[in-house]
RNA sequence: GCUCGGGUGGUGGAACUGGUAGACACGCAGGACUUAAAAUCCUGUGAUCCUAAAAGAUCGUGCGGGUUCGAUUCCCGCCCCGAGUACCA
């Protein structure tokens, strides 16, 4: 039989479903290894070409490890809450639960057809309530601990409050938010309970607190600052504002230094890490207290403006202040004349619009106030200025100004002609300022004559001894918003009763979503589930607001462990045994969202004693994006401007005017336009005409994103359907490096089928009579083989699945050539090609004879370096590393041997022309290059 | 602007620590088989020069320099493409 690929994958993905060939042990002497993919959000669309090519590449290393002795747990599951299901469940009504039923059976029954080696007892689904009890338990755990910096761990809030009980809030070290009250033990106690939970919630991992939040109104809920882009929704494209609403927060700022700290202990790609270095953006500097200089007549809310600087030491720069237009002591600092000014400005800032104000980056803007602070070291008075170049959520929405050291406020003092003063002897301000650290200071009183160090020190100790200034370490990250007002997320296991948040029952859980009639907010614009009738906790209503996208995505890889597990999230044990995820695959988008999240409940699980290890992801791989490849027809226009039937081949289009249309990519190949499936694709194209060149019609070809509307989605469906699985796995490895990104192209596909065929074709006779012979294997097939193996193996290690294909060509060209159908050879053979190509290797292996399903286990063939060993090779070298030559020479020589022979052979001694040469250069016992 | 990737034949891409650049595949050209086509197989395929042919020579990894016996690989400067980020004090 000749090469039948879709009996043979169907036999073995019915085989390996039904004998669970699969399924990991929880239990076993082998060592464990974890090998993951990022989850799919099931969507409508179905998989297309380019899902599926991370979890090809996991899908063999999982092959490759079991074939090493290792026992594998390989799972898959499903992201399936969120948006689309929700928008669908709106436009029609159907509930998302269905829709997501059936595009998680689309997405199987695709993902089957690829023959992936998941164990699919383990599949998680985020939004079946057996797995959003957990996501739901895990916040409760969240809403009972707070972070202790002293102890550097997250702590459970009873010890908080037995601490609050008996000392007050003395002694507490504590990530919180800003307005803590500092009270006794007595003044604790006598606290009503209201209060003390009021208070409590100032401390808890997540919370509740009113803060500005990304609203978007056509969504109706509010999104995340990575779920925004340019002042849009990512999903949609829809305007977003700023609004300030209750809202559930994570308070994620608690672990930002061990997020940070550990990015340097994980195998993950560099700029990954990088995006969550800069995401985190540690900056180490000082804050600062500016005494406001009041006038007798007006109010003392505050008595200074709190500013953090990276560069403590050019405060003797100082000529000015700038506070974000939004910071809460505008108000109170604009003084009678400058608030007309001031109000405009306002005004202004809050007009324009996100976009705007980038476009706007670089014209100056700002108003006067009216006040002045006090610089401290110096005791000049300062002005106070507004502007929006100064950010109300980053540090304390107060700069001071040092034009002489920082461009922006160079330009504005430059503006509003504001004096610009020096401090460091070396420092050029003619057109810009210098942001230097080298030189000695100058208008400095008592740090002249220091240099940077010795400055920043100096000027540190002054201010603390003053006590109006610190050293100081600020993050960019800011808290996680955690609510979103829709229906299609895990309900918030909160009551509220008194206007305070209560956890429900743990023996209450799942908090099931219940049943509303419209996926709408309600009249009153409260969240979805406010349509809920009677939906109560004994008469206290519930949270309204669900959870982000991203809640059951920070935990999932260890419900795989043990994932029907009624008691715990996974058992104790379960987790002790697999720890950790050996691989993740999957891409870079999730850098600052799931990838980071995930960290953070990962180190708050460790700090609960419910997990081990510090990070969840040992390795992370970001395989690269398929693009869509877009072909192109030229219509032909005529002289009155209009579209006519007649279609140019690319290579004409300057001769002709013509108008360019995409053209369905499935009805092209190699870029050659099929015209009679054109013709068909269309009843408008039934009659066109085409101008060819040489006979073919040739199409124009792009990259763009893959997508419905510029015809170039290929599904992964038709391709199986045309070259099997084992074709499309291999050539979606061979299509280019893994992590790079590339646009998919079916036009060498051919050659990975055919390679396949010859490979089969390698245990078959001319009339595809299975054959193999006994005999024992020659040297050369031996070397063939023995480069494979090691080959395939260093390739695998190190995530080169592309170059293996290659080789396997390499290595089955080579034994097609020399007839070789010997059985030793082709068994390890079998075995080596196994995780690429599952199915037709599973087949050849029980025509060999091994008992079928045996491959998944067979162990790795061990690589002989002896084969490799040639008697002579062509030896290579330059001569004044220009000239080159060829030397047959023996590998029976020894190296002094070699240089002997090479110096004396007669090729060498005619360009040597009887002069001894000046240098011979050698490389690992070979002689590279001779200098004469 | 900053940070991180990356520029190699007609195309996708090899070359792992500096050591025969262009593996492998596609495409193309020629040939075999065939009444014909498809399929399959074989040969050639970086450019230029030279040759009847064999052989040979020169150039060649974005551009310009440098280090080295030797550079796609290392260093300096520049150009272009992609990704992330954006007034972060």
């Amino acid at each position: 039989m000749d090469y039948q690929f879709k009996e043979i994958e169907r036999k073995w993905q019915q085989f390996w479903a039904g004998h669970q060939t699969f399924k990991a042990d929880n239990n076993s002497s082998k060592p464990k290894y974890y090998v993951l993919d990022m989850f799919p959000y099931p969507s409508g669309a179905g998989l297309h070409v380019g899902h599926p090519l991370g979890y090809i590449a996991s899908d063999i290393f999982a092959r490759y490890k079991r074939l090493k002795g290792f026992n594998v747990l390989h799972p898959m599951g499903y992201d399936s809450f969120g948006l689309p299901a929700e928008q669908y469940a709106i436009q029609t009504g159907q509930h998302p639960a269905i829709t997501t039923e059936a595009n998680i059976n689309t997405y199987r029954r695709q993902l089957d057809q690829i023959g992936f080696s998941f164990d699919w007892s383990r599949e998680v689904r985020t939004s079946s309530p057996d797995f959003y009890k957990w996501t739901q338990w895990i916040f409760m755990q969240l809403f009972n601990s707070w972070y202790n910096k002293a102890a550097d761990k997250a702590e459970s809030i009873e010890k908080l409050v037995k601490h609050f009980e008996t000392s007050g809030s003395a002694g507490i070290d504590a990530v919180c938010d800003e307005d803590i009250l500092s009270f006794t033990a007595a003044k604790w106690n006598a606290m009503g309970n209201h209060q003390q939970q009021q208070e409590l919630l100032k401390y808890r991992l997540t919370y509740l607190r009113e803060s500005t939040v990304n609203w978007c109104p056509a969504l109706g809920t509010v999104l995340a600052n990575d779920e925004v882009k340019d002042g849009f929704s990512e999903r949609g494209g829809y305007p977003v504002e700023q609004k300030k609403m209750m809202q559930w927060s994570m308070r994620i700022t608690a672990y930002a230094e061990r997020l940070l700290q550990g990015l340097d202990t994980i195998d993950w790609p560099e700029p990954l890490k990088e995006m969550q270095r800069n995401w985190i953006g540690k900056s180490i500097g000082a804050s600062v207290k500016f005494p406001i200089e009041r006038q007798e007549s007006r109010a003392k809310s505050q008595d200074y403006i709190e500013v953090f600087t990276t560069r403590v030491d050019t405060i003797f720069g100082v000529t000015f202040m700038v506070i974000a237009p939004e910071h809460e002591l505008v108000p109170s600092l604009t003084t009678p004349e400058q608030k007309a000014e001031i109000d405009a400005y306002i005004a202004q800032t809050k007009k324009k619009s996100e976009l705007d104000r980038m476009a706007d980056a670089k014209t100056v803007s700002g108003a006067f106030t009216g006040s002045y602070v006090i610089n401290p070291v110096n005791n000049e008075k300062v002005p106070i200025y507004i502007a929006d170049y100064v950010l109300a959520g980053y540090g304390t929405g107060a700069v001071m100004a040092v034009p002489s050291g920082d461009q922006r406020d160079y330009l504005f003092a430059k503006h509003f002609d504001l004096p610009i003063v020096p401090i460091i002897d070396i420092q050029k301000i003619e057109t810009e300022a210098d942001p230097t650290k080298e030189g000695r200071y100058i208008n400095s009183d008592f740090m002249n004559g220091l240099n940077y160090k010795e400055g920043t020190a100096k000027v540190i100790e002054f201010l603390e001894q003053k006590g109006v200034g610190k050293a100081k370490v600020n993050y960019r990250m800011r808290d996680a918003i955690f609510g979103r007002q829709r229906y299609w997320g895990e309900p918030v296991p909160v009551y509220f009763k008194d206007n305070l948040p209560h956890l429900i029952d743990e023996k209450d859980l799942p908090l099931l979503l219940p049943e509303i009639d419209k996926y709408l907010p309600t009249e009153t614009g409260e969240p979805p589930l406010g349509r809920a009738l009677g939906w109560n906790y004994h008469g206290f209503d519930y949270e309204l607001s669900t959870m982000p996208g991203w809640a059951g995505s920070s935990w999932y890889w260890y419900r795989y462990m043990d994932a029907h597990n009624d008691n715990e999230f996974a058992s104790k044990k379960a987790i002790e045994y697999w720890k950790d995820v050996d691989l993740y695959i999957g891409g870079s988008e999730h850098a600052t969202g799931h990838l980071l999240y995930s960290r953070f409940w990962n180190k708050f699980l460790v700090d609960m004693g419910l997990a081990f290890e510090e990070e969840p992801f040992k390795k992370l791989i970001n395989q690269g994006h398929i693009q869509g490849r877009s072909n192109f027809v030229y219509r032909l226009i005529d002289n009155d401007g209009r579209g006519t039937n007649t279609f140019v081949s690319h290579g004409l289009i300057k001769q002709y005017k013509t108008s360019e249309l995409h053209v369905d990519v499935n009805i092209v190949e190699n870029d050659i336009l099929d015209i009679e499936k054109f013709r068909n694709w269309r009843e408008e194209y039934k009659d066109a005409d085409f101008i060819q060149e040489n006979g073919k019609y040739h199409c124009g070809v792009e990259v763009e994103k893959m997508s419905k509307s510029k015809y170039n989605v290929v599904n992964p469906d038709d391709i199986i359907a045309r070259h099997g699985a084992d074709t499309l796995r291999m050539y979606e490895m061979f299509l280019g490096p893994l992590e790079q990104s590339k646009p998919w192209n079916t036009n060498g596909i051919e050659g990975v089928f055919k390679f396949l065929r010859k490979f089969w074709k390698l245990f078959h006779d001319d009339q595809f009579n299975f054959r193999v012979s006994d005999e024992a294997p020659s040297k050369a097939e031996l070397k063939s083989l023995h480069k494979i193996i090691r080959k395939v193996e260093e390739d695998i290690e190190r995530f080169s699945f592309n170059t293996s294909v290659s080789s396997f060509m390499i290595a089955v060209n080579e034994l097609t050539d020399l007839k070789c159908n010997k059985r030793a050879i082709l068994h390890d053979l079998v075995i080596v090609l196994s995780p690429y190509a599952p199915h037709i290797s599973e087949e050849l292996w029980e025509l060999l004879g091994n008992k079928a399903g045996s491959l998944s286990n067979a162990p790795y063939p061990k690589f002989n370096p002896e084969y490799l060993v040639e008697d002579e090779f062509a030896y290579p070298i330059s001569i004044n590393g220009k000239m080159k030559l060829n030397l047959n020479i023996s590998l029976a020589l020894e190296p002094a041997d070699i240089e002997k022979f090479v110096l004396e052979s007669p090729d060498v001694q005619k360009y040597l022309d009887g002069k001894t040469p000046k240098k011979v250069i050698v490389v690992k016992g070979r002689i590279v290059n001779i200098v004469i």
